[in-house]
DNA sequence: TTTATAACTGACCGATTAGTCATTTAAGGA
DNA sequence: TCCTTAAATGACTAATCGGTCAGTTATAAA
């Protein structure tokens, strides 16, 4: 028996529901809004609460799906980001053609599946976090860094001993054709937004074409514009 | 001489003083222990009472110093690399000799002067903390990034209009120069400590001997599509 | 030695937030 | 239509932290 009569200003309307249940739609809708944070905010600076609200969902509901604010981080970065490197990784055991297009296919591929993608956030958060969350800098440096940097050192030693590559160290090749492009995605995330940028197209463009310059013995130029000569 | 009174176990010495007025050394030292500490915890996840334990002061000391955490942010940004830039600045403007080796000079110098000083943690606290503290970051980016990328972009052009350097974007190729520079400083403290690194030496060196192979114009078979050579 | 005061301290306060839990409610089945 | 239950809520708690200020002390000058 209510004093309250139960002819409420009801809607008619499926949006006059406070919420929906919806446990599958969930997990996956918390990570992004988690995602999305961390990389605007930082991993402290994010609130349980802003993510609840970008997640459409109260703060409580949170931790029906994580145990906590750790745990969403850890999962971002597990479930996400391996799939991408098996990718990769399978391109590259495939690959039979030159390994200067395999290297620029694997430079734009990554520019797509990360830089252009919902992964873009992780390389500032783990960098900012690293100090912060150890275990975990282990694991993203071991199953991420490390990981991705043999694939591309392998192509380049591989490159060398045909013969289409000139002798350097291939793990300092690899680094160097690394870190222009995790600069670039950590600057979409933090000063890119304060400067007149130029283009990233370009960037990229010039950054294969520079790294190849001096990969590639003596072979000139046809390496511009579009440049796929295989024979 | 002995102080008479035996009243507290004097150890005839100044360190048995609870505290010493130190007015002008406080402020370098409570930016040496916030550098330090924002370097390896993140701007959010340092406490100010780390950064007094770190200085050797009480908290309340900070505040007679510095208005609040922010401002301690502001000034060690301020304070420290405005110096840095200046002296590179004047470097450029009195060089007379090949724009090669100046650039080598630059980039050995951001080396030196950043990488390996105290400076090394700001580019990756500022990128960590852009999204919470938007007016420094424009600070930031437009009086160190921009004015970095300049200076670069200047020497490249200069090169290139002399003939030394082959025809390129002069802004895109700084972009790339400067690129692997703040990647490896980033690096440095962040994940380094996590990955068994080769060696820093031999990628500044090949980062170096990288950009000028594709910028010198050595070869001569060199006239690229467009990049009409004044000789 | 005494005194004046600037330098320094650290307990305290208000605000914030990660995480909890008693309560409410959507939704399918009886 | 009513019941059951698990999905979701949001007020609450305990703990943390930036910032304050009344009190303490080093130090120099009188």
């Amino acid at each position: 028996m209510q004093p309250i009569s139960p002819a409420k200003e009801s809607l008619a309307d499926d949006s006059n529901s406070r919420w929906q249940r919806r446990k599958d739609a969930r997990p996956e809708e918390i990570l992004d809004a988690a995602l999305r944070l961390f990389g605007e905010k930082g991993f402290s600076a994010t609130r349980m609460q802003d993510v609840a609200n970008a997640a459409g969902i109260s703060k409580g509901t949170l931790y029906l799906y994580f145990s906590n604010k750790e745990a969403i981080f850890y999962q971002v970065v597990q479930q996400r980001i391996t799939p991408q490197l098996d990718q990769v990784e399978s391109m590259v055991n495939a690959s039979t053609g030159s390994q200067a297009d395999l290297l620029r296919q694997m430079i734009n591929g990554w520019w797509l599946g990360v830089a252009c993608s919902s992964l873009s956030a992780i390389p500032k958060i783990i960098t900012a976090e690293a100090g912060n969350f150890p275990e975990l800098a282990r694991y993203f440096t071991l199953n991420v860094v490390t990981r991705s940097r043999k694939l591309f050192s392998r192509v380049i030693e591989r490159g060398m001993q045909r013969g289409e590559f000139r002798q350097y160290d291939a793990e300092t090749v690899a680094r160097l054709v690394i870190a222009p492009l995790v600069q670039a995605t950590i600057w979409m995330h933090s000063l890119k937004p304060y400067d007149d940028d130029a283009g990233t197209q370009q960037y990229l463009q010039l950054h294969c074409e520079f790294i190849l310059n001096s990969l590639l013995q003596d072979t000139p130029i046809a390496s511009r514009s579009g440049g796929q000569n295989l024979d």
